[in-house]
DNA sequence: AATTTTTACGCAATCGTTCCCGATAACGAT
DNA sequence: ATCGTTATCGGGAACGATTGCGTAAAAATT
């Protein structure tokens, strides 16, 4: 099935002009009368013509559109995320195409392959749990592609990047715990290379430290799946509840880690927060529904997608090559509920 | 910042070969000597050269991408649906372009217009809360562009469609709640207008029929923006409790109308199910793992995308017009839990 | 040796737009 | 009458890839 539209030649030859001229008058350019202008444009408005764009892309070497790349679309930390990229494309007539890695590092390479092909203008990306080599985008970067990383981002590539301070809402977690009495906390995060477990680790680690509690390695789990699969979860779980001395506490930095940890205790008939206090990173909506309400770490996920975006533009519209790169760190709010109290 | 591709004319000058020649190779023509192949091959595998598509889809007038208009990406229904449109697009190299609708009429419209105007080769669609006037998709399927609904769908518009079997899910929900002894059970729905409301309500009537309840239009309340407001629900509720003869459950019949009842119903200290019983509509991870845990119908979301990606594909590389459509309808799956009992 | 056939490649048009050059006419100034 | 200006427009070459058609050389046939 085709579907056929009208061209700039088809109202040319209606009008008996040049292309020329129909395309300088629907650009309404100077040199056009004002006469020819108005038949032009009347007859474009009758017949309902619009520019191709596929054209228009290969005449200017752009297309008006840039990808992004993300673990997971039914996340909510990315869903809103991307909610706050696309608001902006939109309104500057630029499209978004998606893809997931669904934290593979495979999967991650091939998208970026593929979204190369499509010719896109830039990319916004959130890297894969697993992936450890950045010659992927290293490659495109050195080339002078525009890439803004967000959430995850790659330390030794020099660009726009735009996180939250993880640092911080690791420690503001890890700290409330403290406060609330909990002595034993352990820290369920994300796959070991990503810039946001650093961080949040190392947040963790200072909060202890800042409250005279020893930081024990026993009490850190990594899910290098980012608690994609369940069973990562489980393993670390249990193997934190068979310690000698078990934790009375988690702060979990992974969206589907903190839901995973509740979902495996309500599953072993552990208590919530009289067994084991919960808190962890988390953007769902019904965290406050759940039982026990779950205070949670909260990201600025669609702020962080404008933000990202606005980068993008900034880098892809620019005349000269940009220098001068930015990171943008917003906070995280912390939501104290029942399930640390 | 621009960002140069190789093309099949660097190509030829480097070979002293003609653009056709190195065109040729690469699609394996039969008219090239396999020496000539050879060298293109490997001098286009060596400078990683990659067919611009944009040239590609002006010369073969197709764009190799898709649009999708869903009303949130942020509803686990919507995006584990996406999830099964992109795995199959992503497999037949095809991209998937998705715009929100937000429930809003204004906003389908200009969705539309805007990725027509990318020239994607077919779209898929669920439409928003808001819309009744169905003149700009019945435009563009009488042009002959290819359209597959989802979920919320276009009855006067012929063509294929992939829905859930609304009425038996509603129905399978109302009647699990009298069989469990509630007499008085009320239903908070999306807007009139939507296909998957009527199904919905005609199912949940049928119940109470078959089982020798009356039913009463007081007991129907309809969330004109899908639940998206919250105020909405908080209205259609209030005005239920505060009926002479209160329900005694309720039957949600959209995701955010779902979690909303149990929002309502926490804040003003109802206790589920005792108060109220409460079993809706939800395709979220963490149903169950709310207090209560929440019985729900739930869709099989990525099933659905696959299918409705599956369909337009046919119609999309049919070679003649295709005038056989089909509707697939899939079963939703009935949890219950303690929400309901 | 003369011919036909096959092989292997180039030319040029095409897709829809844009834009650099001209080209033409009207008009006033010299 | 000649020239310079200005206002309007068209020709045609891009952009990158594909493809029908033409043709030289090589190979096969007579």
């Amino acid at each position: 099935m085709k579907f056929e539209a009208i061209t700039i030649k088809d109202i040319a030859k209606a009008l008996s002009l040049s292309t020329s001229t129909v395309s300088r008058a629907l650009r309404d350019s100077y040199e056009i009368s004002t006469e020819t202008k108005k038949r032009v444009l009347n007859y474009a408005q009758q017949a309902n013509y619009r520019p191709n764009p596929i054209a228009q892309s290969l005449k200017e070497k752009r297309s008006r559109s840039i990808g992004v790349i993300v673990c997971e679309i039914a996340n909510s930390f990315f869903s809103q995320a991307i909610n706050g990229i696309e608001s902006v494309a939109y309104n500057k007539g630029y499209n978004v195409i998606i893809s997931q890695s669904h934290e593979s590092y495979e999967r991650e390479v091939l998208d970026l392959q593929y979204l190369a092909s499509r010719s896109i203008d830039g990319l916004i990306i959130s890297i894969s749990a697993e992936t450890t080599d950045f010659s992927h985008l290293i490659n495109l970067h050195n080339r002078g592609f525009p890439i803004v990383f967000f959430d995850r981002v790659v330390d030794d590539i020099v660009t726009h990047k735009v996180i939250v301070n993880n640092h911080k809402g690791a420690y503001n977690a890890t700290e409330h715990l403290i406060r609330k009495g909990y002595k034993r906390i352990a820290n369920i995060t994300n796959a070991a290379n990503l810039s946001i477990t650093k961080s949040r680790v190392a947040g963790y680690k200072k909060a202890l430290a800042d409250n005279g509690l020893k930081e024990d390695d026993n009490l850190i789990a990594y899910c290098n799946h980012g608690g994609l699969i369940f069973s990562e979860i489980e393993t670390a779980l249990a193997s934190l509840l068979k310690l000698k001395h078990k934790p009375d506490a988690i702060v979990a930095t992974a969206d589907k880690i903190t839901t995973g940890c509740l979902r495996y205790f309500k599953n072993n008939n552990i208590n919530i927060p009289t067994d084991m206090a919960l808190i962890g990173f988390s953007n769902s909506e019904l965290t406050e529904l759940l039982s026990p309400a779950l205070s949670i770490v909260k990201q600025p996920a669609f702020k962080m997608g404008e933000q990202a975006i606005n980068f993008l533009l900034e880098l892809i519209e620019s005349k000269r090559p940009i220098t001068n790169f930015e990171t943008k760190i917003l906070d995280a709010e912390l939501i104290i509920r029942a399930s640390s109290r």
